[in-house]
DNA sequence: TACATATTAGTACCTGGTTCTAATTGATAA
DNA sequence: TTATCAATTAGAACCAGGTACTAATATGTA
C-alpha cells in the first residue's frame, strides 16, 4: 500500500471513528506509531484529545443554544387567553438541504407552540388542528406567527386558537387549533405553559 | 467557607464551564489542588478529559442520528402511491424536559414526512392537513405511522393521504393530508422525495 | 553506487490527571 | 489541657496519549 493510499485510509478511519487512538491505528494500518503520527501531521489531523475537545466545545455551543428550541420561535408578544406573536427565523437546520425549503413541522411547530403558550393554564395540549401551508418558506425567511383565541370554554375544557403565519406581508401558513386545558390524561399531545419558556 | 459551600461552588463553576482544569479551580476557590480533587471524588465529577470525552461522545451520537431527521422517522416499508410505514422512537431531544411528553411537531413531522415520501413524484409538498393528537406520546415510546393513499389525481394534481400513528395497539395520532405533486411554485410547504431519504 | 524518500526506533518531555502515603492544621469533646 | 478526629495539604510514583527531536534503517531511483 502506498503512502497516499494509507493516508486516505487513515482519513477514512478517523472520519468513521474520531475516537480512535494512534495505537489502534497502528494495528489497523500495520505501520509503526511514528508513521501514523507523521501521517497525521501531514494531513493536519490533531491528536485524539484535541479532536474530542473540539467536538465537546462544538456540542457545548449547540447545547447552549438549544433551550430556544423548547418552544419553536421567540414569543415577542403575549396576552394570555387573547393573542400572541412569535418570530421564527428559518435557519440551515430547519430546511431540506436539497432545496432550502423549510420542513413543515417547524412551521407547524411555531404555530403549535404559540397556540399552546397563549392558553393561560398550567397544562395546555393540542388536541387537533386544521392547517394549510399556503406557500413554501425558504432558508433565511422570518416567519411571524400571529395567534388569536377564538373561543374559550371553561376550565378543563377546550379552546380554539387561530394562527396565521406571515413572511413579510405574505401569508405562508394558517392553522385552526383545538387546545385542551388542564386535561392531563386524555386528548393530548405535547405542549405546556410558562415553565418551559425561557 | 465551609466544605459544603465550597463543593456547591465547585459544582456551579464546573456546571458553568465544564472545560475548567483543577489548577484553575484552585485559583478560584483558594484551596489546594488535592482538596479540589477530593471534592471532585466526593461529588462524583470526572476529570476534565473524561468530561470532554463524554460531551464529544454525546454530540457524536447526536450527529450520527441527525441525517435521520431529514425525514422524521425511519421508513421501513414503502409502496409508492399506495402505502407506507415509518417507525420513530421518542428520545430525549423530542420531548418537553418538564414532563417527558413528545413535542407535537415531531409526531406531526413523522406523519407529514411519510405522507410526502409515499408520493411517487419528483417533488411533493404538503398543501394542507387535518390532524388529531389522540393521546399524548411519552419519552421512549415507539411510534408506528401507517399511511394509505386515498386518492390520486393526475400529474400536477393533488393526492390525499391518511396517516394513523400507533404506539403498540393504541392510536395516538391521525391525520388527513393533501399533498401536491410536481407543483414547485405554489401551494407548498416543504417536503420532497427520494433524494432526501437515507 | 550515491542520493532521496519513507519508515522505524528511541528518548525526553508535556498535560492533566489518579493513587497512595504521610504530614499538618483546626476544632471539639473528655 | 490533651487526645481525637475530620479536613486539608504535600509529595512522590505512575498513567494515557500524546509532542518534539534525533538517529538509524529500508527502499527505491537516477
Amino acid at each position: 500500500m502506498s503512502k497516499k493510499e494509507r493516508q486516505q485510509q487513515l482519513l477514512a478511519i478517523i472520519e468513521g471513528n474520531p475516537f480512535v487512538t494512534d495505537r489502534e491505528l497502528t494495528r489497523q494500518l500495520k505501520v509503526s506509531i511514528q508513521t501514523i503520527r507523521l501521517d497525521r501531521m501531514e494531513l493536519g489531523i490533531p491528536e485524539l484529545r484535541e479532536r474530542m475537545k473540539q467536538m465537546a466545545e462544538h456540542s457545548y455551543d449547540q447545547v447552549r443554544s438549544l433551550p430556544a428550541d423548547e418552544v419553536v420561535g421567540d414569543i415577542v408578544d403575549l396576552q394570555l387567553d387573547r393573542s400572541g406573536i412569535s418570530i421564527f427565523e428559518i435557519r440551515d437546520e430547519h430546511v431540506f438541504s436539497r432545496n432550502g425549503i423549510a420542513r413543515g413541522h417547524y412551521v407547524f411547530g411555531q404555530a403549535n407552540s404559540l397556540a399552546v403558550a397563549i392558553i393561560n393554564d398550567e397544562i395546555a395540549l393540542t388536541a387537533s388542528a386544521d392547517i394549510r401551508f399556503v406557500r413554501m418558506v425558504r432558508l433565511g425567511e422570518k416567519c411571524i406567527a400571529k395567534a388569536q383565541v377564538r373561543s374559550l370554554a371553561g376550565r378543563n375544557g377546550k379552546a380554539e386558537v387561530d394562527v396565521f403565519t406571515y413572511v413579510g406581508e405574505e401569508l405562508v401558513f394558517q392553522g385552526h387549533f383545538i387546545v385542551y386545558r388542564s386535561a392531563i390524561e386524555e386528548y393530548s399531545e405535547g405542549g405546556n405553559r410558562s415553565a418551559d419558556r425561557h
